[in-house]
DNA sequence: ACCTGAACACCGTTCAAGT
DNA sequence: ACCTGAACACCGTTCAAGT
C-alpha cells in the first residue's frame, strides 16, 4: 500500500516486492530458513540491508509474503474435475502439503506466519465451500478446515525436519533404534520398521484418510434442490 | 553424559542441568521463546553466558532438554482407570496438548526439537501400546501415533500463536473479518463466527474425534486369549 | 573443576545523508 | 524517490586465563 510505486520518477528502482520475494524464495531453497537473513538477501539483490525496509516493514512481513506466495494456486486443486466432497478435500490437502514441500523449510515458514492474503483465503474458502455444498453444517465445515490445515502443517513440519536430519546428521533413526532396542519400550520395538519409515506420503495419506473417514461419519446427505 | 558431575571437588557449582532447565522454563513463561537467549538465561542464573556451555553443548541442546521435560508425566495419562482404546488415546492426546499449553510457546519449543528421552519415548510407547493391545496392526498403530502427535502439535502451535496475537495486536480476527466481509469469499463469510471463535478446546476435540472415528473404522476386534 | 572476560562473526532495524 | 553508510543494541559460541 505505502510501498514505492507507480510513476517511473527518479532512478529506476533496483528493488521491488516481487523480485525480492523471488530472490528470497531462491535463497530459502538453497540455504534454508536459518540462513535467510536480511543482510544475505540484500547481498543477493546487490543492495544494503537497510534498503529492504522500504518494501517490507519487518522480516516477519517478508516471511508472511513468502508464505502467501507459496500458497498461490493451491485453491485451484478443488476445481479438479468432478469427484465428491471427500475427493476434493483430499486434493486440497495434498496440494497444500505439496506447496509446503516445494520450498526448503516451507512448513516452518508457513507455520511461523499468519498469512491472510488472497491465496490463503482462497484456499480456505474453497475448502469450506466443498463441505458446505456437500451438506455439512457451517460449524463443522469451518472446524474441519482448521483440523485438516493444522494436521497438514504439523505433518509437513515433521517431514521436512526429518528430511534435514537425514542428510547432515544420520543419527535420526539410529538414536531412536538404540534407545528402543535397549529394552523398556516393547511397543516401540515391535513397530520400529514403521516408526523409522521414510514413506512420508504414505503416512500423510493415512492421517488424511482418518480425518476424511471421521467427517464421513458426520455427513448428512445434501438436501435436494 | 560428559557433564560435570559427582564428587564435590573444587568450588560448589552455581550451575547444573536441572536448575538451569527450571530457570529456562520460568524465563520462557515470563518472556516467550524469542526472549529466551543464552545471555538472558545466564543473567538469571547469575553467571556469564559462556558458562552455560559446560552443561548444554548448544542452545538447541537446551531447547531439546526443555521439550523433554515438558513431556514428563504425560505417558501416565494412558493409565487412567479403565476405558477402551479410544478413551485412552483421547486422554493421551489431551495430556500432550495440555503439557504444551502449560508453557508459553510450548508447542514451538517442542516442534523445533527432536526430543528422544524417556518422557517422549514413554508417551509414544504408551500410545502404540494402547492400539496394539486393542488389536490394531503394528503398522496402523505406529502411523496413528505420528498422525495424532502431528495433529496435536499443529493445533497447539496455532492455538498459542492465536493467543499471542490476541493480546499484543488485536487485529487477528478483524483482519480476517475485513478481508472476508469485503466480498469474494462467500463460504468464509457464512462461517465467520466459527472461524473467529476462541474455543480452542472445542476445536481440538473436534479434530481428535475425527481421528478416533477414522481409527474406529479400521478397527479389528481384539483376538480372544 | 568451574567460571570469567573478551573476543569472533554475526543478527534485525533505524535513519541521517547522499544522489 | 531510492539507496548508502554507519550506527545501535543485540545474538550464539569459543577459549585462554583466572581461582
Amino acid at each position: 500500500m505505502s510501498s514505492p510505486s507507480s510513476p517511473a520518477r527518479g532512478r529506476p528502482a533496483r528493488l521491488d516486492r516481487t523480485r525480492t520475494l523471488r530472490t528470497a524464495l531462491d535463497l530459502l531453497d538453497q540455504s534454508g530458513l536459518d540462513a535467510l537473513t536480511m543482510r544475505r538477501l540484500a547481498d543477493a539483490m546487490g543492495v544494503q540491508a537497510g534498503a529492504l525496509y522500504r518494501y517490507f516493514a519487518t522480516k516477519q512481513d517478508l516471511l508472511t509474503a513468502m508464505a502467501e506466495r507459496m500458497m498461490e494456486g493451491v485453491a485451484e486443486a478443488a476445481a479438479t474435475d468432478g469427484g465428491d466432497w471427500s475427493e476434493r478435500l483430499t486434493a486440497l490437502a495434498r496440494a497444500e502439503r505439496e506447496a509446503l514441500l516445494a520450498h526448503r523449510d516451507g512448513a516452518r515458514v508457513f507455520a511461523g506466519t499468519h498469512a491472510t492474503g488472497a491465496s490463503v483465503l482462497g484456499f480456505a474458502d474453497a475448502f469450506v465451500g466443498v463441505l458446505r455444498e456437500a451438506g455439512f453444517a457451517d460449524d463443522a465445515a469451518a472446524r474441519a478446515l482448521y483440523t485438516v490445515v493444522n494436521y497438514t502443517v504439523g505433518h509437513t513440519l515433521e517431514e521436512q525436519a526429518a528430511l534435514q536430519a537425514q542428510d547432515g546428521a544420520p543419527e535420526d533413526a539410529s538414536v531412536l533404534r538404540d534407545a528402543v532396542t535397549a529394552g523398556t519400550y516393547p511397543h516401540l520395538s515391535a513397530t520400529l520398521p514403521t516408526l523409522t519409515s521414510t514413506d512420508f506420503t504414505g503416512l500423510f495419506e493415512f492421517g488424511l484418510d482418518l480425518l476424511i473417514e471421521g467427517l464421513r461419519a458426520r455427513h448428512a446427505p445434501p438436501a435436494r434442490e
